[in-house]
DNA sequence: ATTATCTATAGATCTATAGATAATGC
DNA sequence: ATTATCTATAGATCTATAGATAATGC
């Protein structure tokens, strides 16, 4: 037991250095010996917990299903209502490496082969899903200017990802939270 | 002049491919040698009309710095009408390279030392601005909800790249163009 | 002369495999 | 025994420089 917690603890260790090294120079960019030297390990030391890049790449996404924008207090079927979405904005507003580390990764995987784009693919097709169910919760069928919560649930992803994109070019010219407000409020308010 | 219009030409060509190369692995994935094979020269060759691959890519961005969601017709003080700026999310759609390139970029650029960081942190910059003023067109100085047009810049900005990285990954599932329409929608009537 | 390309090649990296050695658990 | 790491190294690439050669313009 103690064996496998010191192995598991490793793991973890090579994962969160595995994240920031992505979020400084994307997966492409990444290399295998900058990750083991932030783990006080050599490159092949690493590869004998994660026999290969990409299978590194796979243990970070899977451990990390549940990130920033992630699937929310996913199960309940009401999905992650406006207000907590707000607060996570602001949240991630103050982890700029988080950010940077799925900013970097969507990015890359829109290109040929890059092994994070059936995650990518999947996660938003969920994540929509999950946000249509949150904007019905909160306003029924159709939303104050007439639009089903379908049709709204791209645009609120959207919102979401692309505000990160300009924030984290310019921190100081965006705010990523105040905006994401400026949105809710164009969605209207709510039926009482 | 007719040599001059050659070595153009051959530039040109170059830039064209490394558009493509850069839609299929990004910047940092691409290789000179992809570059210069689609152009039928040696990756020597290729570095006679750019001395770097750094250099090739600002001479893309440099040459490319009207892109889709980009300045718009500039200059013009209005900026883009919402119905033009529909209409070029139509056009994307129809192009998913240029699209691709585009995403890949930007999304590297959050990353450390990205040659084009500066180049999108400018962009944005610029186009929030112009984003800001052709709503003031339409609407004046105050959206239906009651917003400055300076507050939605970012989330029209947002929506257009935010769409683009969804439908780039599954445009089974994402219609950018009337996903955009909805968004359009939810702003509200202009005064007539 | 100048421009465009090519061959040769230096110098860095990078991933991944093979096999040895040390540490830990039973 | 099993797990964790290390050294050595193969095999690929990649960018960029040096210098030769061919093509073009004056």
């Amino acid at each position: 037991m103690a064996a496998r917690a010191r192995g598991e603890e490793r793991r973890a260790e090579i994962l969160r250095a595995t994240l920031e090294v992505i979020a400084e120079r994307g997966y492409r960019g990444a290399t295998l010996g900058a990750v083991a030297e932030r783990v006080g390990l050599t490159q092949q030391g690493l590869l004998h917990h994660f026999p290969t890049k990409e299978a590194l790449l796979l243990a970070v996404l899977a451990d990390r299903d549940r990130w920033d924008t992630g699937a929310g207090p996913s199960g309940g079927a009401g999905g992650w209502p406006l207000g907590l979405l707000a607060s996570l904005v602001e949240y991630n507003a103050m982890r700029p490496g988080v950010v940077q580390t799925f900013s970097a990764l969507l990015g890359e995987s829109v290109t040929e082969e890059h092994p994070a784009r059936e995650f990518f693919t999947r996660r938003y097709e969920r994540v929509r899903a999950d946000m249509a169910a949150s904007l019905r919760t909160e306003y029924g069928e159709r939303l104050p200017g007439g639009m089903a919560p379908e049709a709204v649930a791209p645009l609120l992803v959207a919102v979401l990802d692309g505000l990160q994109y300009q924030w984290l070019l310019d921190p100081e010219a965006v705010d990523m939270a105040a905006a994401f407000r400026t949105f809710v409020t164009l969605l209207g308010e709510p039926p009482a």
